[in-house]
RNA sequence: GGCGGCGUAGCCAAGAGGACCAAGGCGACGGUUUGCAAAACCGUUAUUCGUCGGUUCGAAUCCGACCGCCGCCUCCA
């Protein structure tokens, strides 16, 4: 059985074929550069990286596209108000480019530490402008568009298909219904190509009709029609983005090409926090570097960045996911499950008598990675994937339990907790780090020294003694293990 | 008002007509281990899937009504 995904222009599960076998080109809509990625991007961006991962986990060759939106968009299509980015940057004090600019290195740095893999290309929208004008002088000779006042608009009721993706009609939508019409547009659906800027308006680039700048659903298709052709296999996008954006993307890329412009179309839910939907007047507004470093006062404490990963991997794409300090807190422990078995696993595979794999285990794992692909060839159920890995940790503690496993056995649990764990859901790390370098390994040091102090008290019976001495540590955050080979210690 | 989605154990969450007296995680509880712990392992934790009807030999899964929640229709991942 091979890849089966969401389609949202067909509603359906399909099964995944691209256009040039072995090759597939993605598009997932980026994010506008005007402040630190939040929660939202987390999950979407973490959904479409497991999407490029297990593409080219099943040998795919993926070209995977993503955009930085640079250029402010319009804050409507009314002709009203600033964009987000000239908003932002004169708050900050910053040119716009500026503020683009230190808002993509914060969003690569927070998307590197989530694990995502960096697209092949990040294309910003201000690089593309002639691209763009050109797209729309395609579209006016074509006749889709027209020209008021040096601001350019897409005519909605030429492209009779439009609708097609978000399954809305024209004349069912209540144009205006909270936002003026601008007096300009034939039709109240009709959207802006190009905009005429006023002489104040820092952003804006010469143009057949002026100055002004892009209409924000013009960079997508010009930017993925420029780097995967004019049809492309997968374009992915936040939900909220279905309508209008995605449409609006439809109508004027087919009609300047009159050939479909995506065959897959797919659409991750949304988040919310503690119930709510996220917002900045709510209160609730997380970004990753405040759950990453647990300042926010929804927040009992920091999480781990992976952890947050696992949380989004708990659930489906396409379902919403609430964030709560509560899930967060799971998912951490959850986390830590995995991580600690796998650690485990490669330290003893290091000390493990040499052999062959054990045959049965070999069968147990064949028989995981088969659960695995069948749960990420139904659209990407990484929930039930995810459930592979937990029994997977059972197997290898078993294994560690019995304390005999040979280093062909281990070497093969190890190896599946790098590919499935590591390489398609991207929460096994490759390595841990160990203590032993810089300040960590004078730490370790310290704290050899106060574990012989407890062992010579547990020696000499002063248990009490032993036990205040790890609590004490306990509280400052080292958490003490007696084995049979020893006490290690951990960061709680 | 229009379009769409969701409601499964204390919490998160998969399952979409029979393999379900419903996966997995967190939490809780009991056991093994331990001087006591921690970690790990074993076990327990939903005879039931928002409510009420219907279709069916059979429904968490399909249909209808109702209740509750959410998203989009306006910039948003």
């Amino acid at each position: 059985m091979g890849l089966k995904l969401h389609n949202s222009l067909t509603r359906n599960k399909d099964e995944f074929e691209p256009m040039e076998a072995g090759r597939v080109g993605m598009y997932v809509c980026g994010p506008t550069v005007y402040g630190h990625a939040h929660l939202g991007h987390a999950k979407s961006y973490v959904s479409f990286d497991i999407l490029a991962r297990y593409l080219r986990y099943l040998g795919y060759s993926v070209i995977y596209v993503q955009n930085i939106t640079d250029v402010g968009h319009l804050t409507d299509d009314a002709d009203e108000g600033e964009d987000k980015i000239v908003e932002a940057a004169k708050k900050e004090k910053k040119h716009p480019m500026a503020l683009a600019e230190y808002y993509t290195r914060s969003f690569f740095e927070d998307m590197d530490k989530l694990n995502c893999v960096r697209p092949d290309i990040s294309p910003r929208a201000s690089g593309h402008i002639t691209e763009q004008i050109e797209l729309v002088k395609t579209l006016l000779q074509k006749g889709y568009a027209y020209e008021v006042n040096g601001s350019v608009y897409f005519e909605v009721a030429k492209f009779a298909e439009y609708g097609k993706l978000s399954g809305r009609s024209i004349d069912q939508m209540q144009a205006g219904a909270r936002v003026d019409v601008s007096p300009d547009k034939k039709n109240p659906a009709d959207f802006a190509l190009w905009k005429k800027a006023e002489p104040n308006h820092i952003m804006q680039w010469p143009s057949p009709w002026g100055m002004g700048y892009p209409g924000w659903h013009l960079e997508c298709s010009v930017m993925s029609m420029k780097y995967l052709g004019k049809t492309i296999d997968i374009h992915g996008g936040g939900l909220e983005n279905q309508f209008p954006h995605h449409e609006c993307e439809i109508a004027q890329s087919e009609a300047a090409n009159g050939v479909q412009f995506v065959r897959y179309w797919l659409h991750n839910n949304m988040v919310t926090v503690d119930g709510q939907k996220m917002g900045k007047s709510l209160n609730n507004f997380i970004t990753l570097k405040q759950a990453f470093s647990g300042t926010h006062e929804r927040l009992t404490r920091n999480y781990d960045p992976l952890a947050i990963r696992q949380l989004i991997l708990n659930s489906h794409y396409r379902s919403p996911l609430d964030f709560s300090d509560a899930a967060l807190f799971a998912a951490q422990s959850g986390y830590e499950k995995i991580s600690e078995a796998v650690k485990a696993v490669r330290k003893s595979l290091r000390q493990a008598s040499k052999g062959e794999p054990d045959e049965k285990i070999a069968d147990d794992l064949t028989h995981l990675t088969e659960r695995f692909q069948a749960a990420m060839n139904d659209d990407l159920n990484t929930s039930v994937a995810l459930s592979v890995i937990f029994d997977l940790v059972r197997l290898a503690n078993n294994l560690l339990e019995d304390g005999n496993a040979t280093s062909g056995t281990l070497d093969a649990v190890d190896n599946l907790f790098r590919e499935l764990g590591g390489d398609v859901l991207g929460v096994v790390k490759d390595e841990y780090e160990e203590s032993g370098a810089g300040d960590e390994a004078r730490i370790d040091r310290v704290i050899q020294i106060l574990i012989e102090q407890r062992a010579e008290a547990r020696k000499n019976k002063y248990f009490a003694k032993a036990d205040e001495l790890r609590d004490k540590l306990e509280e400052a955050g080292v958490v003490l293990e007696d084995k049979p080979d020893g006490t290690s210690w951990r960061w709680k």
